[in-house]
RNA sequence: GCCGAGAUGGCGAAAUUGGCAACCGCAACUGAUUCAAAAUCAGUCGUCCGCAAGGACUUGAGGGUUCGACUCCCUCUCUCGGCACCA
């Protein structure tokens, strides 16, 4: 017999499928109901690692599960190929960011291609492909039209190491989350996306889709809805008026004094001369302190007094003005009422400068008083901050704008799209807060399309994360030349069924993406307003010892030699059967022969039994219809782990049975969505079909043979199992009684013994209770 | 501090409406095969007592509900993830 080698196999049936485009997606199938299963696109960093295969085989399976059900299903796959990673890798290279992209695009197709995944290569979409960067341009003027994307001056997270400014998303603890370099706040024009225009909308559309409550949890906190009150205060010698964010408007009657944020617009205005200088020494000091520090000195609050008063209006009291930069300017009003009575940080700001701290009763009457005085109304407040996708960095989508002497700033006509990323000889970030898109004169310098005269072009790309916020839509028609995708393909596909990837893009990507949408659906682009109907996640996958895989630690996994050694399919149904799909795991490295003996008795098995089919054994049909209704609902549940299990009873259970031809054709197609290519080999080459494994349909169990005609009953003496005896199904309880009640064993334990209650769950358990 | 997830053999884990805890696999051990090793095959494998039959105990800790709890409720411990001066 020829021994399993699985490195021949596999390439050669990787060629045959791709030679003919088995996996292609077709707009429509007679008779088919279309499936569009997504799996995050990778960006192109160069190397394949384990991660990658985590998310890619299982989800496979899923997907040709899906087809083998009938569906006519689509996988499509790209490269999120702009951005920030790859432009510092290219510079750390001294190449060409497009250069050292486009070929890391190239070596990560083959490793793609070896994982054996059923994808449609022919709606390959790269997001750094002018054909593809023109409609990220497009949507860009379609936010400005309707006035979702403005350029302001903006505090913003500034990564010195990077040299661009980053979203607030991408900043973890006070550092880039690129670089881990610690963030500086500054002053900049900004372009930006009023996505929080849209908060209320994204948290009320999370009701409707079928995502990870997790995952929702995550986007709800991110956007922290909190409802309560905007109170108005008069300031004293001044036609001001100070208004506050509240969530407690019951405490006013505590409110002894006010803080201002530090950028508060009020701040120069109502300061008196004789504090001018200790607060602009306070604002300078503010001003130069990054993130991480700010987060540092929580404990300890600093501020200044203003010399300026303001009024309660529950008490009518002259209360201080100061100013602290614990109150951020970017939420609520970027002004408080401090009550100390009843709030922790009030309280430590109180007792440092020695403010009044006053305990009241609590009056839930004195919002509608103060409303109807005009003086409050109620409000609502979300943490969520606006996207800033600027970005002062070459390798990024051109932001379609143009600064004219005369017409001020005007859009890019769409008719001019794309704008095409120059060639460029320095790609370094400069560091002053330009892109160096901004020495390419002949790009820059252009003539205004209104008035003739000069101009010149914005120099910011944008964020990576607008190009993929959009992405999916794409795949449905990739080469489009005059729409960002047809309304027909859209109906043929959209939105996607189900969305596999990472919980790390929980409020980043998937919040993005879910914005997008909805801006495209209230302009009438798209005729949903949610891109994911169905999302879940894969879990990380960590080392042999229990960490993160690093270079720098060496615990690193390549999936490439471990293919070497048992082949794609034994990796591809190892990170299946590890463990949950949405916990992930360690690595370990020993455990993945288990699947690679399985693998190879499957093998000989099929190979030796082909040559004495015998008929069917009805004891047998039963085993396989059990496994065939466990196995194809652990998949419809992403429990991939359980169905290889039962793959692998299966085998345990008819290894050494004499077998049918139909039997063995129904276990290979159980088996093929996990280990595509070595079912293929048997399917075609010992069983001789002409059409391949994949395309043959899902195998269905008969219902009529998973019920047993006789079941084992438990029979339980005080919940502790006595005995187990054959009963006939849907017994009635009395002549159950009568059968517990004479089995030798249970007789040991009641006789003598008075029976207080006799429980009978039907066909599965009788407790005795003495 | 707030929000969330989790804790089951030496290890990964199973136990989808409360009903035999530990399926399937890894590792380990015993045996067969082999000159030998690998591979393969047959077996043992939660802990304790016992030659065995059998018995007792066991799902992070403690309590509760129930005929019956890994599963439900309360309290606590630890681990991981997210947010973090959000008024």
């Amino acid at each position: 017999m020829i021994k399993y080698n699985p490195q021949k196999i596999e390439k050669k049936w990787q060629k045959e499928w791709e030679k003919k485009k088995l996996y292609q997606a077709k707009d429509k199938v007679k008779g088919k109901k279309n499936f569009y299963h997504l799996t995050m696109f990778p960006y192109p960093s160069g190397d394949l690692h384990m991660g990658h295969w985590y998310n890619y085989a299982p989800s496979d399976v899923y997907a040709r599960f899906k087809r083998m059900q009938g569906l006519n299903v689509m996988s499509p796959i790209g490269f999120d190929a702009f951005g920030l990673p790859a432009e510092n890798a290219a510079i750390n290279r001294n190449l060409d960011p497009k250069i050292w992209t486009y070929s890391n695009i190239k070596s990560m197709k083959k490793q793609l291609d070896s994982i054996g995944v059923s994808f449609d290569w022919s709606r390959e979409v790269i997001t750094a492909e002018p054909d593809y960067y023109k409609w990220t341009q497009w949507i860009f003027l379609k936010l400005y039209e309707v006035g979702l994307a403005k350029k302001e001056k903006v505090l913003a997270n500034w990564c010195p190491h990077c040299k661009t400014i980053l979203a607030n998303e991408q900043v973890q603890d006070g550092r880039c989350e690129r670089c881990d370099t610690v963030v500086e706040q500054k002053l900049l024009e900004q372009w930006f996306f009023k996505i929080t225009d849209y908060a209320q909308k994204l948290l009320d559309g999370l009701e409707k889709i079928d995502w990870p409550e997790t995952t929702k949890i995550l986007q709800r906190n991110w956007i922290g809805r909190s409802e309560g009150a905007q109170i108005e205060f008069r300031i004293e010698n001044s036609e001001y008026r100070i208004k506050v964010f509240t969530t407690r408007p019951d405490t006013i009657f505590g409110a002894t004094f006010m803080v201002l944020a530090p950028e508060h617009e009020l701040v120069k205005k109502i300061t008196k001369d004789a504090q001018l200088g200790q607060v602009n020494n306070y604002l300078e000091k503010t001003k130069k302190k990054t993130e991480l520090e700010r987060i540092a000195e929580v404990k300890e609050k600093t501020g200044v007094f203003t010399g300026a008063y303001a009024f309660n209006p529950a008490t009518k009291e002259k209360i201080p003005i100061w100013i602290s930069d614990f109150v951020l300017p970017h939420y609520g009003t970027g002004a408080i009422m401090a009550v100390p009575a009843y709030d922790e940080r009030d309280l430590e700001f109180a007792e440092k400068f020695g403010l009044p701290v006053r305990k009241i009763d609590l009056d839930d009457k004195i919002l509608s008083e103060l409303e109807k005085r005009g003086l409050a109304e109620r409000k609502t407040s979300y943490r969520l901050h606006d996207w800033i996708i600027s970005r002062q960095r070459y390798w990024g989508a051109p932001i379609p704008m143009i600064y004219c002497q005369k017409c001020g700033i005007i859009p890019v006509r769409e008719k001019d799209l794309p704008v095409l990323l120059p060639k460029i000889k320095d790609y370094k970030p400069s560091g002053t807060g330009e892109s160096p898109l901004a020495e390419v004169k002949d790009w820059v310098n252009v003539k205004c399309w209104k008035c003739s005269g000069p101009a010149r072009r914005e120099t910011d790309t944008m964020d990576t994360f607008v190009d993929s916020a959009w992405y999916f839509l794409r795949y449905a028609d990739p080469k489009n030349k005059k729409e960002f995708v047809s309304k027909e393909k859209l109906k043929d596909w959209l939105p996607v069924d189900i969305y596999i990837g990472g919980q790390e893009h929980a409020t980043k990507h998937l919040l993005y993406a879910r914005f997008i949408t909805k801006v495209l659906y209230n302009y009438g682009y798209l005729n949903f307003n949610e891109p994911f109907v169905k999302m879940r996640h894969q879990g990380l996958i960590l080392g042999p010892d229990g960490n993160k895989m690093s270079k720098s630690r060496g615990n690193v996994i390549d999936p490439d030699e471990i293919v070497k050694k048992f082949g794609s399919d034994s990796v591809r149904m190892y990170l299946c059967f590890m463990g949950p799909y949405e916990n992930g795991g360690l690595w370990d490295p020993k455990a993945i022969v288990g699947v690679f003996r399985f693998l190879n008795r499957v093998w000989n098995l099929i190979n030796s039994k082909f040559q004495n089919f015998k008929t069917q054994n009805k004891e047998l049909d039963k085993i396989f219809n059990k496994a065939m209704k466990k196995i194809g609902e652990d998949i419809e549940n992403l429990r991939f782990n359980t169905a290889v299990s039962e793959l692998m009873k299966l085998l345990n259970e008819i290894e050494n049975k004499e077998l049918a031809k139909d039997q063995i054709k129904i276990f290979l197609k159980l088996l093929a969505p996990f280990a595509p290519h070595l079912t293929e080999e048997l399917w075609r080459e010992v069983l001789k079909n002409k059409k391949s494994i994949h395309l043959e349909k899902w195998p269905e169990y008969d219902s009529k043979l998973i019920e047993e005609e006789t079941i084992y009953l438990i029979v339980q003496i005080n919940g502790r199992t006595r005995d187990i005896i054959k009963v006939p199904r849907d017994l009635n309880e009395s002549r159950v009684r009568e059968l517990a009640l004479s089995s030798e064993k249970i007789k040991k334990y009641t006789a003598g013994k008075e029976i207080i209650k006799f429980i009978y769950i039907s066909n599965k358990l009788a407790n005795i209770v003495l």
